[in-house]
DNA sequence: TGTAATCTACAACAGGTGTTGTGCTTTGGC
DNA sequence: GCCAAAGCACAACACCTGTTGTAGATTACA
């Protein structure tokens, strides 16, 4: 008999809730079992220990946040227009801001991996695996901008995301403003 | 008889310390008396809720990160050199990534305030001010950029130092060199 | 030196947490 | 319809946490 993966998948997005509203420290399997809305001791049941349950967590982030199929039809059909992959950055951004929880809870995990090694590891090979993807995907739109600027600008969206979650420094600028200050400084140059 | 504030700090900075090692998860009471080396019991009378320990770091966090005596008469010598200008970023990053201990807490104190409000408050007010302190600094100088390539500054170089902190995209480049890239990019148009 | 205020160490409590085990129920193939 | 395998709900455990109370030690100052 299949696990049941209907209810991982579940549990894991209740997980997901729960680090971002509680954050860390608030991430217990009881929690997670009152926001899927399931008898206590299911989480346990799923997810044996609690770094078992921030693995599953992880796993479904990136699950959530990975391009969907209409994504990556959008990329393979977008020109080397440089309006254009400004207007994809601000997307992206957006997607994140809009994605509150989970992007949050990307944050809480990256603080967690600092100290988890078994966490560190993939979280590292997933994040490295993203900037490849953008790398080449400039390469083949025939963008300006090559590792490094693209670097450049991981550093500065991660910046202004972080910013714009949590207390930011300059909320009345509009995002899309910024963003598009960033991809011109940065990599049309 | 005052307090005694010197145990206070000590507490506090103990409350650092245990903050960027286990996170908030593992901000006990009990965890900072053992860091402290003092009794059980010692930082509960400090400290008298969980709340007001976290109020405590962030406070003394403040203390730690504020600029000394020397960083202003140093501020205060700076002729409005672009040079001297990349430099004086190149170390407020090297000090952020030396102090890993501070800044790690802090980045904890940023996700736990976005479900604090007590905490939210304070930091927000103490980030603008050091925003505003930057923007005044930069125009005293005389040199180029406005409140506006200031803000995007501040969002680049806290991914960078994020991504420095926790796991990184390109560990090999120097982070020297991405922050003179930030600063001529940015900055000195 | 006396004394009152404060600091300090320690104990105790109620409640929460991670984890494991145990029967009952459901499921899918024969 | 039968039955092994897996899912499921639930109980129990030892441990940790936040918080409060209290008796004794220490201190500053008259």
């Amino acid at each position: 008999m299949a696990r049941n993966e209907a209810r991982r998948i579940a549990l894991a997005d209740a997980g997901v809730a729960v680090l971002a509203r509680e954050g860390s420290r608030g991430l217990t399997h009881r929690a997670v079992d009152a926001e899927a809305d399931v008898p206590t001791g299911t989480t346990s049941n799923y997810f044996r220990s609690r770094d078992a349950l921030i693995q599953g967590i992880f796993d479904r982030i990136g699950q959530r946040l990975a391009p969907t199929e209409e994504d990556l039809a959008a990329r393979s059909g977008i020109p080397p227009n440089r309006t254009l992959f400004a207007a994809y950055i601000r997307d992206i951004v957006r997607r994140l801001l809009e994605n509150r929880e989970v992007t949050l809870a990307l944050y809480e995990l990256r603080l967690a991996a600092v100290r988890q090694p078994n966490l560190a590891a993939p979280l590292a090979a997933w994040q490295r695996a993203g900037f490849e993807a953008d790398i080449t995907f400039n390469e083949a739109a025939g963008l300006p901008g090559g590792r490094r600027e693209i670097a450049l600008l991981h550093y500065a969206i991660e910046g202004l995301v972080f910013d714009r979650l949590t207390s930011s420094i300059d909320p009345e600028t509009s995002t899309d403003e910024i963003v598009d200050d960033f991809v011109s400084a940065l990599i049309l140059v």
